[in-house]
This record gives C-alpha cells, sequence and structure tokens, in this order.
DNA sequence: AAAATTAGTTACCAATGATAACTGTTATCA
DNA sequence: TGATAACAGTTATCATTGGTAACTAATTTT
C-alpha cells in the first residue's frame, strides 16, 4: 500500500527516457550483473518467464541489449549494448536526483536500519510461502 | 524493486479469500475511515477516479459495500456491510498471520524506525512531484 | 443567473503479470 | 546408449490494475 506514490511518481521520472518500470529493472539488474539469463532475471523480479521474454523482446528491439550466446544453447544471456549503457547512466541521474528528493530529512542511521529490515522482511518472504527458493521437493 | 514478492505473496493469501489487492486495500480503509467517498478514496490511495469506481462496483456486487447518501447529491458516500465487516475480520486474521511471518526475527524497535521512514518518504514524495497535494495553483 | 468546480461515470487503452501448452536442449539413469 | 526427465525459452491468451478523455449531474462562486 505504502508503494503506489512511489511507484507512480517513479513511473513518471523513467517516462522521461521513454522507459517503464519493468524495462528499467532489467536494465538496472544487467549493468550490475551482465551477462544473464532470462530465468536468472525472473527469478531475481519473482516474475515468471513469459513477463521477461516479453519485456527483454522489446529492451532488444530498442536497442539496448543484444544477446551473447554460450555453450549452453537452451539459455540466452543478455548483456546491456552501448546505447544500453549509455541509457542506465542518463536514468541514474534522474533517479539518483528522485532519490535525494524522497530521501529529505531522513537521517543516515535510520535509513540504514530502513533498508536492512527491509531486506530482512523480503528474505522472510522469499525463503517460506512461495516454494520457489532453497525448498527442492521432487 | 522490493516490493514485488512482496505483492505476489499478498495477492496468495488474499486469493484464500477470493478477493484482490485493489478490492481488499478499500475494505480495509473503509474499516477505519467508515463511510468515505469515492474521491477520498482515491486520494487515499494516489489512484484515478475510475479505477475506484470500478473496484467499489465490484464491491458492491459481492455485497460487502454499500452506499448511504448525505446531503451532496453528488457523493456516493460507501459503508462496509455486514458481510463486509465479517469479511475484512476473516482477512484481517490471514493477514495478521502473513505479517508475523515476514516479521519473523526483526525488532520491534527496528521496525518502528522503519515504518516512520517509509512514512516520511511517502510524505516526501506526495509532497513534491505530484502537484496533488496542497498546490492549489488556479 | 451564469460560470466554474466537484463527484462520479463510461468508454476506451496500456502496462504488467499469470497459466497452459509448446519446442529445443541438456542431464540423468537404468 | 537410449529413453526419460528436467530446463530455458516462447507463443498465445487472459486478468488485474492503472490511466485519459469526454461526459452528466450537483453544488459553489462570482
Amino acid at each position: 500500500m505504502l508503494y503506489r506514490p512511489f511507484e507512480k511518481r517513479l513511473n513518471t521520472e523513467l517516462g522521461k527516457h521513454e522507459l517503464h518500470r519493468a524495462q528499467w529493472t532489467i536494465i538496472y539488474y544487467l549493468e550490475n550483473f551482465n551477462p544473464a539469463t532470462l530465468v536468472e532475471l525472473s527469478n531475481y523480479q519473482g516474475v515468471e518467464k513469459p513477463t521477461i521474454t516479453r519485456t527483454v523482446g522489446q529492451l532488444e528491439e530498442l536497442g539496448y541489449v543484444e544477446h551473447v550466446r554460450g555453450k549452453d544453447k537452451r539459455e540466452k544471456r543478455m548483456q546491456l549494448t552501448e546505447a544500453g549503457k549509455q541509457l542506465y547512466q542518463d536514468v541514474r541521474e534522474t533517479v539518483d536526483a528522485y532519490e535525494v528528493e524522497i530521501l529529505r530529512g531522513i537521517s543516515e542511521e535510520d535509513l540504514k536500519t530502513a533498508i536492512r529490515v527491509m531486506d530482512d522482511i523480503r528474505k522472510n518472504i522469499t525463503q517460506s510461502g512461495d516454494g520457489e527458493v532453497g525448498t527442492s521437493e521432487t
């Protein structure tokens, strides 16, 4: 419930670069974990594969990502193109400014605590009810 | 980005009661701020009016909310029906259990801090870029 | 009384996600 | 080794949730 205004505003910021949130999330991940498979992205985002297929397809058409083949012919490893890297930098500026703005008046320490708590919560969620992580039930 | 698993899991929990998130949010608000207008709900959720009209319509058909007319014939004040109140209680149990689970291992104090930070962030967001709150620029 | 504002609706469309059923590819194992 | 299982990705289709534009009816402003 707390994320609606957040997402709304983020979309506005991304709109300046004609990007959508789902696309940005993938670019963001690739910048940090270059070449990644679709399954990797799927797990990271907690989203089904077809959704990733679609979004990656868009980014490919836009020229922001390309795929490099590895040994395993099944998987499609994706990486950022030059244009993609440039876009990341550009968006980063916008998003950074946005972050500074929404974090106004919050102490460094409280923020750290909040981030840690959020992370713990995420771990709790993904480790239990989802049945996706670590529960290898043949 | 941090809320995807959260929403996913919440939807699973709500699914047990054949509810969706958007519907639950409205029921939740009504339980606390009985009779509320659609505009009120719209502002609270940071969502446009047509979206609210639709969801409230669903809840009305399901028999969870009903509208009481006030003086102003334009507005449609909604309140929970008996069935709606009952549903709230039932879902509350599910959601409470869920909350306990995802907050495992987080100290009372850290949680308080995190909540405060989140709230501050929300205030920062709604007070600036949206141009919706308090900026009466004729 | 006319004009502007407000609450809500209708009719669209877009973004994001899910499922089911499928094709190739690689691993397993009997 | 050959059948079978598991895995990565795709296609097609649907549902949820959101948005815009254009409208009606009721209420305020001027």
